[in-house]
RNA sequence: GGAGGAGUGCAAGAGCGGUUGAAUUGGCUUGUCUCGAAAACAAGUGUGCGUGUUUUACGUACCGAGGGUUCGAAUCCCUCCUCCUCCGCCA
């Protein structure tokens, strides 16, 4: 969520910032919300004030009838005007949680097709063959099984394509420490408060791209982004530990539900894949150039692979609710010869942090909230996608990118 | 899953209806002392919200979470969560 205090300064900003996301807000009826908020709130505390101070003097002698009727009265009163509190902070909290955080000044406006194109590596060839057929003449990927068992858009990988993902994994996850960042794997599940802290739709809400268990207050992680972000909630972390880098490594969960007229051919769009995700807890001054670290690491990891690609900076539209800068790097598809998202990488500033309470503490005491950065390292199943499309030999094999060679055995082709 | 115990400030730990925002000890910060350090001594040391002469101040809330009882709750009652011990089950 945003920082009240910064709507009450800056209500047109977040109006049009919220219209160009896409969203609809009423900040006016916010700010109204607001402001009873406050007046109920200072009766009542003033209330308080004076029960505070009938209990002071009824602490040495035991109270008379007298003062027990007022405290009878008193307690009624902020009973009643409590209540009423309650309410207008429901109302106020479920519209506070509906802004959207604002966006930078380079962000562009518009939709999917107005993301700007940043920078651009390799070349645009084609003619490779799509990679759901050449994986199923290996016998490589099973979706029928995978529908068997669990569903449409279900797989199982089978041999080499398997090892290929786990060469990946472990190729991505040792570039990614080598840049400083601390390994960890996660919940696959978090609680209601965690998945809306970062971002994500709550049970309730019917468009959720989430798996909801029953009975249970959980959800399965459509990132590792969730339990990553939640990793320090509520916590006051001190300046000069910031900034903090992490790895995750997890399996995402994905409805993937009204996706019709997106690509979603073979492993493109699955309802479960595997994902190396990075992600930063750092101060307000440092979130820019973390966030440009994470996406030069994206470049340089895919490079490394030898995947054409170009970085885009997101539009407005695109952006989603907690974003305030976004880049996606797009591998070129040598088969459909498009570029297709691969990776992405946002600073999503202090909106993440305010909604989980993580907050930094400056040399100096003061204390304020911290910035949340997050980019995917490797999406496995993409990866796969791309690397198939890219590596085809004229032989009909996969010959393996030197920089994976040793975390295949030293195999050099499949 | 069953039985029992426990959740208090940075940490350990007291308090079990009013004098407790919270004893005590440790940690940390500052000061005295010292060439410097240690030791000793002294003082300070939470967060949110609101008000204000917006650096000193005042009010209010917070003792796992949420409800309830009461004139008054960290203290009593209920529900939930987490942790520990034992039993069961199991990779």
């Amino acid at each position: 969520m945003l920082d009240i205090q910064f709507i009450r300064n800056n209500s047109q900003l977040v109006s049009e910032r919220a219209k160009q996301k896409g969203y609809d807000v009423d900040i006016d009826q916010l700010l109204g919300f607001d402001e009873q908020k406050k007046k109920i709130l200072q009766q009542v505390e003033a209330l308080r004030q004076q029960r505070n101070a009938l209990v002071d003097a009824t602490k040495k002698t035991k109270p008379n009838p007298d003062q027990i009727n007022q405290g009878r009265d008193l307690r009624d009163k902020i009973t009643n005007l409590e209540h009423q509190l309650e309410s207008i902070s429901r109302e106020y909290d479920i519209l506070l949680m509906k802004v959207p955080n604002v966006f930078a000044d380079d962000v562009p406006l518009g939709g999917e097709k107005d993301s700007l194109e940043i920078t651009k590596f390799g070349a645009q060839d084609t003619g490779a063959q799509d990679h759901l057929d050449y994986m199923i003449s290996r016998d490589w990927v099973d979706f029928e099984r995978g529908a068997k068992v669990a569903g449409s858009k279900f797989y199982f990988l089978k041999g080499d394509a398997a090892l290929l993902e786990e060469a990946i994994k472990q190729y991505a996850i040792n570039f990614v420490i080598k840049k400083g960042f601390l390994f960890m794997t996660v919940p696959h599940m978090v609680n209601t408060k965690t998945a809306v802290g970062a971002g994500f739709a709550p049970k309730t809400s019917d468009d959720s791209n989430e798996y909801f268990l029953e009975n249970e207050d959980l959800t399965l992680i459509g990132t590792a982004e969730a339990p990553l972000t939640g990793y320090h909630a509520d916590e006051i972390i001190p300046e000069k530990s910031l900034p903090l880098f992490y790895v995750g490594y997890s399996p995402c969960y994905r409805k993937e539900a009204g996706t019709y007229g997106k690509h979603t051919r073979g492993l493109f769009r699955v309802h479960q894949f595997n994902k190396v995700e990075m992600y930063a807890f750092c101060t307000p001054e440092q979130s820019q150039s973390v966030h440009e670290k994470i996406r030069g690491i994206e470049e340089e990891l895919w490079q490394s692979i030898g995947i054409p690609y170009r970085v885009i900076n997101i539009a407005s539209g695109d952006l989603g609710a907690p974003a305030f800068k976004k880049y996606d790097l797009e591998y070129w598809s040598k088969a459909d010869g498009v570029y297709r998202e691969l990776t992405s990488c946002s600073n999503c500033t202090d909106f993440q942090a305010r909604n989980l309470n993580i907050r930094v503490r400056r040399d100096n005491g003061q204390i304020e909230m911290l910035h949340t950065l997050n980019g995917t390292a490797v999406a496995l199943a993409r990866s796969l996608i791309a690397i198939i499309e890219h590596y085809q030999t004229d032989d009909g094999k996969i010959r393996v990118p030197d920089v994976l060679v040793p975390y295949l055995g030293n195999r050099q082709v499949l």
